[in-house]
DNA sequence: ATTCGCCTTGGGCGAATGACCAATATGTAG
DNA sequence: CTACATATTGGTCATTCGCCCAAGGCGAAT
């Protein structure tokens, strides 16, 4: 039984993250109470507020973290891509995992409404923003794009325009999507 | 004072949806309280349930009504556009009165996330953004555009990501956003 | 064995919530 | 004038909320 308390502490709080990043797009972000928060991760209530100042800065931590996860987890991808019809194929296929509805998604639309009301939260998720487009810059870039810097803002925010509006349409997939963004970029090598 | 009963009581009832559409960007769609909406309405509490079955269905009537509105103003001009440039100038043009911190982008943007929690919100939503696709289909068809269907939808997400990440980034205006977009699009008559 | 520091418990506070309702006002119809 | 329908009032109900706190638990250090 080496288990400090102080890591049993960092075990609670991990598990209250993890239970916001559950909590969030399940019931929506304003209705994720300290209560709830608690019994999902199989804690006390008191202990919310005992590990995070507010709930508010517990909300924000989780949700960023885990869209960090997910933009991190594309970028690296994107950097080995041989043309630039690959680098798209690549990330529209994993965008296909977001159906508009499915829990990351959810978090995502909820994050972004989210910061328009707190400014805290707004700033870090411009961070975040930023630190995709400068994934999609370099790789576009890469393959003799001159404008990068235009389209990478662009192609970002219509990544996240396909996601918000797939949770209405579904049908609006990765073939339908591809040709139409393509066109978005520089020649490159081959048309599809 | 030839004002009726039934009249009175209509201006109540648009009196509260117009005070649903300001208070629903101010304050987010969840925290629009019975309370809150009666006083900015300068009615008593207990009007809003006799003249709705409930506070959820008044908040879906606003932000629709005030949602079709805007998609309604800006079909006109697309229909009557000379050129593609003109017609992607127009619609970025009115896109650029939305920041994405403005009343109306805070309505579209809270009106998309509870349409996640709302079958029927969803629902209605979605025939919106068929209307929107719809006159973006016939505006490109016009213009010799062969694969309208996939642009119209794909336009139409881009320009809401493009108002979804203006709240975080100010400086994506339409001349920003124009060149990339305009590459979405067939050739036209004439590059900008 | 005692003290120390961190973690945990469960309850309680005041405030706000959506929905509801009996009572009242006000205009129309018989 | 009497009945009636609709609109309005102001308050009550049970419930939930974020935050707080006194008290107890427990391993580590002395």
């Amino acid at each position: 039984m080496a288990v400090t308390a102080a890591e049993r502490g960092r075990d609670v709080r991990r598990r209250l993250l993890t239970a916001a990043a559950e909590l969030i797009p399940e019931v929506g972000w304003n209705s994720v109470s300290t209560r709830l928060l608690a019994q999902r991760a199989g804690v006390a209530p008191g202990l919310v507020h005992y590990h995070f100042p507010s709930l508010a800065v517990l909300l924000r931590e989780a949700a960023v973290g885990v869209m960090r996860e997910v933009v991190l987890a594309t970028a690296p991808g994107l950097a080995t891509a041989e043309t630039v019809d690959a680098g798209l194929d690549l990330m529209l296929a994993s965008l296909d995992a977001y159906t508009g509805t499915d829990p990351t998604s959810l978090l995502f639309i909820e994050t972004y409404l989210a910061a328009t009301r707190d400014e805290n939260l707004r700033t870090e998720l411009a961070g975040l923003v930023e630190e995709f487009r400068d994934a999609l810059r370099s790789w576009l870039a890469e393959h003799g794009q001159d404008d990068h810097h235009q389209v990478a803002a662009v192609l970002a925010a219509a990544i996240d325009g396909v996601m918000l509006h797939r949770a209405l349409h579904p049908e609006l997939t990765s073939p339908a999507v591809f040709p139409v963004l393509r066109r978005m970029l520089a020649p490159g090598t081959a048309n599809r």
